[in-house]
DNA sequence: AAACTATATGCGAACAGAAGGCGAAGATCA
DNA sequence: TGATCTTCGCCTTCTGTTCGCATATAGTTT
């Protein structure tokens, strides 16, 4: 679908609103009459370039006859940075902040907060439908309530994916995958760095 | 995708606050006035290397026909209408498309035909990494590849969300929880309707 | 450090083609 | 028959392209 100029953008949107009022196109005439055009000939040429690039489409000859092809374009979402891979026991493999990737999500996926997108490494959290390959949605938080999935740093040093429980002043890691053990540690070993809210795959 | 200098940052970031805003692209003179620059010479050249180094797109000699070519895993988002849900063994609640909800998908998750999106019910799919609640996207095409998720129209009236394996001239349904079993049918009991290429969860 | 080279950035002018516009006449549809 | 769409020729304005020239800037070689 082709680039549109200034003037063709203006009759589309305004074909797009008439419709969308009318239930039905309106005549050239009153293209016409709403541009201030008095010539029909530009109005059709307009037509014609519209539909050349391929945005509405017409019947030969019908009077009314233009119909919007849907547009598919610009959608509420976010671009947000793609900082780098996640993986049980390994940490981030950081992306220089300046010049990162990022990638569009959806701002429903997306909390409150400051968000920031990685990538999943490794089955480590299979059982909660999350596998290698996938995008993790992240806000940038340190609250965390019980059973939320968190990026956790442990030590200082290894930064995970873990499910986040609080049990007797001590807080349990647990991996989502059957053959790997819980971690066991004191609420000042860990240091929560963000809440996965969300979570994108692309097959 | 070649580095790109300062001032082509700049003005990379400028055309694309112009599309996003406007909906078609500036003039050279346009860009030219943004950035203080009297030459319009200076704007082409930067255009041209802005192409060459494969960020933008130009129709040649044609008005405001710069076009954004979408990063690798970046892009931009697109409304898909969210038509209702998919379940095992139970038809789409189908919502009347003319104004059907519509969910913002990034551009990096869908295929090339068209596209719409389906609410998971249930855990028919639990081992593949789905799960209820989830949204996957599905492009509208009838030809699969073994081993893709579908969404079968099985008999003319059930709808579900299956892998799907083509074997000795029949067809195997396979959920993807081990309490539910394969359907077989002939090929002409079964009709493809689409195939899942993106899945979004929200928590 | 100095010389060199390639690239990026910038200017202004001349030019050519696309986009936008006009009016009139002809063609179709309902 | 009346309402609409199509086509044709001609014009103006907008916009992109090219050419020659000049100055930075960064990396390489001597």
């Amino acid at each position: 679908m082709l680039p549109l100029t200034k003037r063709q953008r203006e009759i589309l949107d305004y074909l797009n609103e008439f419709i969308q009022q009318h239930g039905y196109a309106p005549s050239l005439e009153e293209i016409g009459r709403r541009f201030n055009l008095s010539s029909l000939a530009t109005v059709h040429k307009h037509l014609t370039n519209l539909q050349e690039k391929g945005f509405i489409r017409r019947a030969w000859n019908r009077s009314r006859s233009v119909e919007l092809v849907p547009t598919r374009a610009g959608g509420r979402a976010v671009e947000l940075p793609l900082l780098g891979f996640v993986a049980a026991g390994v940490p981030i493999e950081a992306v220089d902040p300046a010049n990162s990737e990022t990638i569009a999500v959806p701002e429903a996926l997306i909390g409150k907060g400051d968000s920031y997108v990685l990538r999943v490494k490794g089955d480590s959290m299979i059982d909660e439908q999350i596998r290698d390959g996938d995008f993790v949605i992240v806000e940038n938080r340190k609250s965390v309530d019980n059973g939320e999935m968190v990026i956790a740093l442990l030590g200082g040093v290894d930064v995970t994916l873990k499910k986040f429980y609080r049990e007797n002043g001590r807080v349990r890691l647990q991996p989502a995958n059957p053959a790997m053990q819980p971690i066991m540690v004191g609420p000042n070993d860990v240091e929560v760095q963000g809440v996965v809210v969300g979570v994108m795959r692309k097959y």
